[in-house]
DNA sequence: CACATTTGTTAGTTCATCGCACTAACAAAC
DNA sequence: GTTTGTTAGTGCGATGAACTAACAAATGTG
C-alpha cells in the first residue's frame, strides 16, 4: 500500500509535483510497457521508441536486470549489418499476482497468476452466504493461502468485488455480501503485507478485455450480468471509475416502464429483466425462450444506446452465462443499436462476448496490480 | 501551435518521456493553477500547497515575474506574527485570448477576452448562410480582426465549433457548415500565426461550465440545444474526447420510436425532438406548449437516464434558449431521471441551466486556449 | 582486408530540485 | 527598549537523472 503521489500510467492530475524519482519510474515502466505488450527488445530498440537515450535506458534495463524483472535473452536469429543486439524481455515469472474474483453468486473465485496474465494456480471457497466480516475474512484466508502457495515473491493482490467500490479499496456498498463501508483492500492488506488494488467487478472485467482481450483502440464498454448488472468502460486508455466511484451502476437505470419490483425499492430496473437469477425464472416461465431473450435485448439495447452514442464506443462485450448472453440476446442488442444509434458510431460497433471466459474477473484484478505496481497495462 | 509532448492537466498517457525541461513546465503550471482557480497566494504559501519547496517556488514565480504572467501585489491586510508574506497574483490582462463561437444559426461569434474569462471586446459577422471555404475565410477574418483589435499578446485562439472535430483541431463533418475534413486549425493558425485550438462547442460548453460556472466536482454532463443537440463530458475533472472526436453526439440517439424524420436519414432522432427549430416549430402547432415542453423533457430524461447512471453523472447543465429549457422541460427532465435512476446517483444530481448565458461557447473556448498552452483549467 | 554500421558502455556535462544556512521583518512578552 | 520566536524569501553546495561525445566490440559489405 506504499503508493507515491504520481501514478504512472493512469492519468496524472496537476495536483502533484514530479520529483525525478518520478519521472525516472515512469520511465522504467515505459520500457516494461513496451516488453510487456510487445515482447522481447534490444536496448537500442528500447531507445528508439522511448525516445531515451540508448545510455539511459542502458542504466534502466540494468536497473531492471539487477531487480530480476527482465532477463538478457542473447542475439536474435535474423543476421544484419552491425553489432548483433542483446534481447531484453520481461521474466514472466520473475514474480507472481494472486487474484480474487468475489462476483460470484455461490463461491470465492482465486488465483495466482503470471506477469503475462496466465493462471498459475487456482483454488475457490463456498461463501455459504457468508456475509459481512465473515465473508472479509473468507476473502482474506482465500488471499492467504494462495499466497503461501505461490512459490515466487507476490507483486500485490488485486481484487474484483461486486458492488461499489472507492479508489482506496473501501467498498462502499455490496448488498450481496453485506458490505457497507468495508476497508476490504486494508483488510487483506495488513493480514498479507502486500499491495491490495480492488475495484468493482465490472470495472475489472474492462480492464481484463482491454489490455488481455484483444479490444482494439476506443470506447469500451464491458456489461457484466450476473448476480447483478453493472458495466465498466474504459475510455480514451483510461479506466473510468467514476467520481464517488458509483461509474458502472447501470443495473437500476429504469429498462421497463411499469415493470416488475426490484431490490432498489423501485420498478423496472434494467436489472429485474437482466440479473442471472431474474432472467433464468423469466425463460423458465415462457413460451417462447427465444422471443424472450430478444425482446430482452432490445431493451438492454434501448438503454445502452444512449451511452454508446454519446461517448461513442466502439465495443461492446457482454460477460456472463453465455447461454443466456451469447444468441437472440446479442443479436437483438445489435440490431437495437444500429437501429438507434447514429451510423458514423454504429457502423462501426462490434458486439461480442468476452474471450477470456470465466476468468475475466481474475485476469482483470490481474491487471489492476499490474497496472497499479509496475504502470503496465 | 509548437507543443510539448507532455500535456499537463490532461491525461498523461505512458507514450512520451519527462525531460526535467518538462517537470519543470508543469510546476510553473501548477503554481499558476493555483493563483488562477484560489486567487492572489505568496511564494511560501504556494510552497505548501504545491509540496515543493520554497526555493523553487521563488525560483518558478521569478521566471513567471520575468515573463509578466504574475506580478507582486505586496502584503495582505492581515497581520500575523512573522514576516509578512508578498502576495503573488496573475496578471489577468498580461496577454489575451480571442475566442469564436461558430455554433450560432446566422451569426459567426467572437470576442477578446483576458485571462480570467472575462470579455474585453466582442465583435460578430453574418454568416449570410456561407458554407465550405466561404465559411472558413469568414472566420479566419472575424479571428484576425480581433487579434489585431486587442492591444495586448495574444496568447492564443480558441474556437467552439459545430459538428466533429478531432484534436488536431480539423473539423471531421460539420453539415451546416458544410465542413468534411476541414482543417480549420490549420486555416486559422496560418493566417494569424498563432497557436489554435478548436473543439466541438458542447465539449467546450462543458469546459466552460466547469472552469468558469461553478460546476461541483463530480460528473458533469452539458448539453447543448441548438440548432442541433450535442452534449459534452467532463469526468473525473477531464474533458472526454472520445476516440475518433465523436463524444458527444448524441443529437443522434433515438428518443422516440416512429418519430419524424431526421436528416440523419432514420426516424426519431432526439434532435427531431429537441433541436430548436423543430421544438420551435412543434410548438408552434401544439394546443398546450407547457404540455408538449413536459412530454419533450420526458424523453430528453429518458435519453440522459442511462447515461447519467452509468456516469454517475453529478450535474446536468442545460445550454440554449432558456425559454424552452428553463420551465416545464427541465422540470420533467429532472423528475425523469430521479425516477429511472437509482437514488444514490440522482440524489445528488443537480439539474440546471447555464450559469453563463449566451457567452458559455466564447468562455469555454478561451479556457481551451488556457488549458492548452498555460495548463490552467 | 579496409570500412561502414550498429550496439552497448564510459566519461563528462547540464539541469531541476533539495537541504541547509542565512538575512529580513514582524508580533508578543518582558 | 530588548529579547524571543516565527515566518518569508534567498544564496550555495549537493544530488540525481538524463544528456552529449566518444569509443570499443561485433558484424556485414565492397
Amino acid at each position: 500500500m506504499t503508493q507515491t503521489t504520481v501514478r504512472v500510467g493512469k492519468s496524472l492530475r496537476p495536483q502533484g509535483k514530479v520529483r525525478q524519482e518520478d519521472a525516472r519510474r515512469h520511465h522504467r515502466t515505459l520500457l516494461l510497457q513496451h516488453l510487456f505488450r510487445t515482447g522481447a527488445a534490444s536496448r537500442a530498440d528500447l531507445a528508439r521508441t522511448s525516445g531515451l537515450t540508448r545510455v539511459t535506458v542502458s542504466d534502466l534495463v540494468g536497473e531492471m536486470l539487477a531487480d530480476g524483472l527482465v532477463e538478457e535473452l542473447g542475439a536474435p536469429a535474423e543476421a544484419r549489418v552491425g553489432k548483433p543486439p542483446t534481447l531484453v524481455g520481461m521474466v514472466v515469472d520473475s514474480s507472481h499476482v494472486v487474484s480474487l474474483d468475489l462476483s460470484s453468486v455461490d463461491t470465492m473465485q482465486g488465483a495466482v497468476m503470471n506477469l503475462a496474465g496466465a493462471v498459475v494456480d487456482r483454488a475457490e471457497v463456498s461463501s455459504g452466504g457468508a456475509r459481512g466480516t465473515d465473508a472479509v475474512a473468507l476473502a482474506v484466508e482465500l488471499a492467504r493461502t494462495l499466497v503461501e502457495r505461490s512459490g515466487r515473491p507476490v507483486l500485490g493482490i488485486g481484487i474484483g468485488s461486486p458492488g461499489i467500490v472507492d479508489d482506496r479499496g473501501t467498498v462502499l456498498d455490496a448488498p450481496n455480501l453485506g458490505w457497507h463501508g468495508t476497508d476490504l483492500a486494508g483488510e487483506v492488506a495488513a493480514a498479507t503485507g502486500l499491495p491490495v488494488h480492488v475495484a468493482n467487478d465490472a470495472n475489472v472485467a474492462a480492464l481484463a478485455e482491454h489490455t488481455y482481450g484483444g479490444a482494439a483502440e476506443g470506447g469500451l464498454l464491458v456489461l457484466r450480468v450476473g448476480f447483478g448488472v453493472g458495466a465498466g468502460l474504459i475510455l480514451e486508455g483510461v479506466l473510468l471509475h467514476g467520481h464517488a466511484a458509483a461509474a458502472g451502476e447501470i443495473g437500476h437505470v429504469t429498462a421497463e416502464d411499469d415493470g416488475e419490483p426490484c431490490a432498489c425499492g423501485r420498478t423496472g430496473c434494467l436489472e429485474t429483466l437482466l440479473a442471472v437469477p431474474r432472467l433464468r425464472a423469466r425463460l423458465a416461465a415462457a413460451d417462447d425462450e427465444t422471443a424472450l431473450l430478444a425482446a430482452t435485448g432490445a431493451r438492454l439495447g434501448e438503454v445502452l444506446a444512449p451511452i454508446v452514442g454519446a461517448l461513442n464506443v466502439h465495443e461492446l462485450v457482454l460477460t456472463g452465462p453465455l447461454d443466456l448472453l451469447d444468441g437472440a440476446l446479442r443479436d437483438a442488442v445489435t440490431t437495437t443499436l444500429r437501429r438507434r444509434v447514429m451510423a458514423v458510431t454504429s457502423d462501426s460497433l462490434t458486439v461480442r462476448t468476452s474471450n477470456l471466459g470465466d476468468d475475466v474477473v481474475l485476469v482483470g484484478a490481474a491487471g489492476l496490480v499490474l497496472a497499479g505496481e509496475l504502470g503496465v497495462s
